[in-house]
RNA sequence: GGGCCCGUGGUCUAGGGGUUAUGAUGACGCCCUUACAAGGCGUAGGUCGCCGGUUCAAAUCCGGCCGGGCCCA
């Protein structure tokens, strides 16, 4: 058999590791814990391609650590909260939030979240995910809110969180606050209108250009750059308003950019961030033109109902109309857009609950610097979001699916009154307050319609993990987390917040390391989008080539950076796991038992198990650094290179103790160091070949290798034996023999072949030849045919001369130039060359005999058929 | 506009001062060899984006430019 079938094995033994529980994190055990902060996923349907990745990433660190002895806490966990879901059963049953009863909207968006856990679960198992299910959560369980609420209400006694009446960035169809984050940007075309504004008490206007002429009606003041000659006069009189008729001051402010439109600026409440600023500096009134449902209020008069777009339009009609409409050009701009519906945002004045952020900022940096980045140029993104951030974090929105904010509010007085810990999970929509009035002025206490801001939930994953007020000691014995793996988009979000929260109620960092990965893009290099029509769906991948395969493109795709994808590399990965599989195969054949360590191994041996050493010890380094890529470069060249190509060839026609044992070590190392990447494949072999002899009931929680410190001479004689052995059977193949081709006699001539006195068999063996002859030189004419200069030596050694002394070892004749040598050193300008300096490269002639030759380094291989 | 990352055979990629630049993939040629033809051996294919600088020596370090990507404004 010589097929390896990769859905029925990978199914087969993801039903045993479910059976054996062999993923399960032991909470009684002293064994040390790594813990992964894993990332909830969303409860949004399929698995994408990026997800697969992804997560193949974090179980590849899940493990690795298992083999090397940890206590793995590897959670099973989704995230169902929030818009996006809700967005969704709005789509599919044409709703919107206030269409239904809360309760009932609630249902709809828990029914349609939920109902795709089982599916997912399902994907993780065929993706070879070795979760553990004993440490489930999902963040809408009252389990998994009550601890988001139990830390808004310390935050609250600690004084970080408030209620604010601050503008805030707004989704009008969403109908809820945003925070900086979730606002993303868009490049648009829209027009610029210059627009005439009168001076009061003057005949004469002043020309106004704006991109938002809806908001006139808002218009406080009006600003021009104080250095502006041309516009000076200005400064302290009024206008009047187009349309209002309302009186507004002149002012002079640095921020006006002078270039743009006309360099004459009008002050709305609130068109963009500047004007926020603006009124904020100066103390105007914030007049609110849009209503939080995107429709202009009764202050824009005749425009009141219409939306913002269908009241720019009239605005522009009627200015045109009355002669104030002076012209409008194209402009580009970047139009803010909510993150999910993509609906542009307005800045309203709402009152929100905000945590404190801003004063905060230079101690999550100090945080950021006591966790170990991966890369390490990720935590430039965070300091950049960081150094960036104006508002402090906005986490009340005014949606439904989503932990309520636990407070109750004086209908007279606003008084608040918050929950107590142990009410918590609750919902004040539907629950009591503490009290039954309120304290202050004995008025009525209505629930808190608001919630939170999903990131509050996911921000808390790491203390949720860590059983954070719930189990003193496991929290102690868990926190802060080893791990957490994210991609590089939500640095300045779960990233960012999860410090954030971390620091300010726990004092200390929430995890050690951070693995921050890319995003994988279509195979053209352009980012995936269904719009697009260029997503791709993991499912097929993963029934055609196996999760093996697909695991084994995930570890190509290095940490930080965007991988375009590339079907290539899965059917690489389904080639290296025929091979393992059928390496394996040869295995078995030559041996039934758990062999012992012969007294004596010969060289051979020695060097592919001094080389498995090498490849181990980088292996379990790269994999300690999350370099999985290199990691798997390392194990392949080693298995397929070495091991198979070179070292099955060169025992292949042994039968003896020593080879036994080799095969057995070197081979069962292999598949545990291969076993985080490609955990079927390699409990197959294990399972089939050695699980009788080692007892383990699993490969994966058997233990890495021993390795053992580089045999040196091992090493030489064995490269050595193999460069021979792989030159002449490549000269078989460039003559057309066939490879088995017997061979009279062979003679490895050269200083250097003496290494393999006493290893003449396998040389012998592997190429079929009768007989075999080491000499230093025998009677060889040796011919040296050219002299190349060593510049890794000469350089160092006469650095400024460096050029002066290759210049004159070009320029000599060789065969002069190696006898010089061979009697001491040769000077030249009284620089003293010696021959480590020189590669002399030699043409040996045999005489009398007709053989062919075959330069294998220093070692000249004559062959006589 | 700012930050970060990246420009290396047709395509993708390793290497981050020191021999003849790594490997994959595709192309071509050869070979059923004691597991694997989904294998093996080989051949062709490169001014390491461009221009300067540092150095005895630059794909590698520095500066500028050009191009691509992500994030942010």
């Amino acid at each position: 058999m010589s097929q390896y079938d990769s859905l029925s094995t990978e199914r087969n033994w993801q039903g045993k590791w479910k059976e054996w529980e062999i993923h399960h994190f032991d909470q009684d055990s002293d064994r040390p814990i790594y813990s992964i902060d894993n990332p909830p996923r969303y409860t949004s349907g399929s698995l994408h391609l990026g997800h697969a990745t992804g997560y193949s990433l974090i179980d590849f660190a899940a493990r690795y650590h298992r083999m090397k002895g940890y206590n793995v806490f590897y959670p099973l966990c989704f995230d169902v909260n929030g818009t996006p879901t809700e967005v969704k059963v709005e789509k599919k049953h044409g709703i919107t939030k206030l269409d239904l009863p809360r309760g009932e909207y609630r249902r709809l968006c828990s029914e349609y979240a939920n109902g795709f856990i089982e599916e997912m679960t399902h994907h993780f198992e065929i993706l070879g995910q070795s979760m553990d299910p004993s440490i489930y959560y999902q963040t809408d369980a009252p389990y998994y809110r009550r601890i988001t609420q139990i830390s808004f209400l310390r935050l609250l006694k600690m004084g970080l969180a408030y209620k604010g009446d601050y503008p805030v960035n707004w989704c009008p169809r969403c109908m809820t606050a945003l925070a900086d984050a979730e606002v993303e940007y868009r490049d648009n075309v829209t027009k610029l209108n210059y627009i005439r504004f009168g001076v009061d008490g003057e005949d004469r206007h002043v020309m106004i250009a704006t991109t938002r002429p809806e908001l006139i009606c808002t218009c406080q003041a009006v600003a021009v750059h104080p250095k502006d000659a041309s516009k000076a006069d200005l400064v302290g009189k009024e206008l009047v308003t187009p349309l209002y008729g309302k009186k507004v001051k002149v002012i002079a402010d640095e921020k006006v950019d002078p270039e743009y439109g006309t360099g004459t600026v009008m002050i709305c409440t609130i068109g963009d961030k500047v004007d926020l600023e603006w009124v904020m500096k100066y103390n105007l009134p914030l007049e609110k033109g849009i209503d939080e449902g995107g429709r202009m209020t009764d202050i824009a008069g005749p425009y009141s109902g219409m939306t913002v777009k269908e009241a720019r339009s009239a605005v522009i009609t009627d200015l045109g109309a009355d002669g104030k409409l002076d012209s409008q050009e194209a402009q580009d701009q970047n139009l803010s857009v909510c993150w999910r519906c993509h609906e542009t945002i307005e800045y309203l004045q709402v009152p929100q609950w905000f945590l404190k952020t801003l004063e905060f900022k230079e101690e999550v940096l100090k945080r950021a610097d006591d966790v170990d980045w991966f890369p390490e140029f990720m935590k430039i993104r965070l300091k950049d979001w960081v150094d960036s951030l104006e508002w402090d974090w906005v986490i009340s929105r005014q949606r439904i699916f989503a932990t309520p904010i636990p407070i109750w509010e004086c209908v007279g007085c606003g008084h608040v009154v918050a929950a107590e810990e142990d009410q918590c999970y609750v919902d004040p929509t539907v629950d009591e307050p503490p009290q039954s009035s309120c304290p202050d002025c004995g008025g009525e206490l209505v629930g808190c319609e608001d919630v939170f801001d999903t990131w509050m939930d996911s921000s808390g994953s790491a203390m949720y993990n860590c059983f954070w007020e719930r189990d003193e000691e496991l929290f102690k014995k868990l926190y802060p987390m080893s791990m957490r793996p994210q991609s590089h988009d939500i640095i300045r979000t779960w990233a960012f917040y999860t410090l954030l929260r971390s620091h300010q109620l726990t004092d200390s960092i929430p995890w050690k390391d951070i693995m921050v990965h890319g995003f994988i893009m279509s195979p053209d290099g352009t980012p995936m989008h269904s719009s697009l029509g260029n997503v791709i769906d993991p499912m097929p991948i993963l029934e055609e080539y196996g999760a093996d395969a697909m695991r084994y493109y995930a570890c190509t795709c290095s940490l930080g950076v965007d991988h375009a994808f590339r079907e290539k590399d899965v059917k690489r990965g389904k080639r290296l796991i025929n091979k393992i599989f059928n390496m394996g195969n040869f295995v078995a054949r030559k041996i039934d038992s758990r062999p012992q360590r012969p007294a004596e191994l010969p060289a051979a041996d020695r060097w592919i198990l001094s080389r498995f050493s090498e490849t181990a010890d980088n292996v379990d380094r790269m994999f300690a650094s999350y370099q999985f890529d290199k990691a798997m470069r390392e194990i392949e060249n080693f298995a397929w290179h070495e091991f198979a190509d070179h070292y099955i060839e060169m025992v292949k026609h042994r039968d003896d103790d020593a080879v036994r044992y080799t095969l057995y070590t070197a081979y069962l190392g292999l598949i545990k160091i291969l076993a985080p990447f490609m955990p079927h494949v390699t409990e197959e072999a294990f399972q089939t070949h050695f699980q009788v002899h080692e007892g383990h009931r699993s490969i994966h929680i058997s233990p890495w290798p021993e390795t053992y410190p580089l045999d040196p001479e091992a090493v030489e004689i064995g490269e050595m034996m193999r460069d021979i052995i792989s030159s002449v059977r490549s000269w078989k193949a460039n003559n057309k023999m066939p490879l088995n081709q017997e061979i009279a006699s062979l003679e490895l001539i050269g200083e250097k072949a003496s290494v393999l006195i006493g290893h003449e068999a396998d040389v012998m063996g592997t190429l079929k030849a009768k007989d075999l002859r080491v000499v230093t030189a025998a009677e060889l004419e040796e011919r040296v045919v050219a002299a190349k200069p060593v510049h890794s030596r000469i350089g160092p050694e006469f650095k400024a001369d460096a050029k002066k002394v290759v210049e004159a070892i070009k320029s000599m004749d060789p065969q002069t130039l190696a006898e010089s040598l061979s009697k001491g050193k040769v000077s030249i300008d009284g620089l003293e060359i010696g021959p480590e300096h020189v590669e002399l490269e030699k043409s040996l002639m045999l005489h009398g005999r007709e053989v062919e030759t075959v330069q294998v380094g220093d070692v000249l291989v004559a062959i006589e058929l």
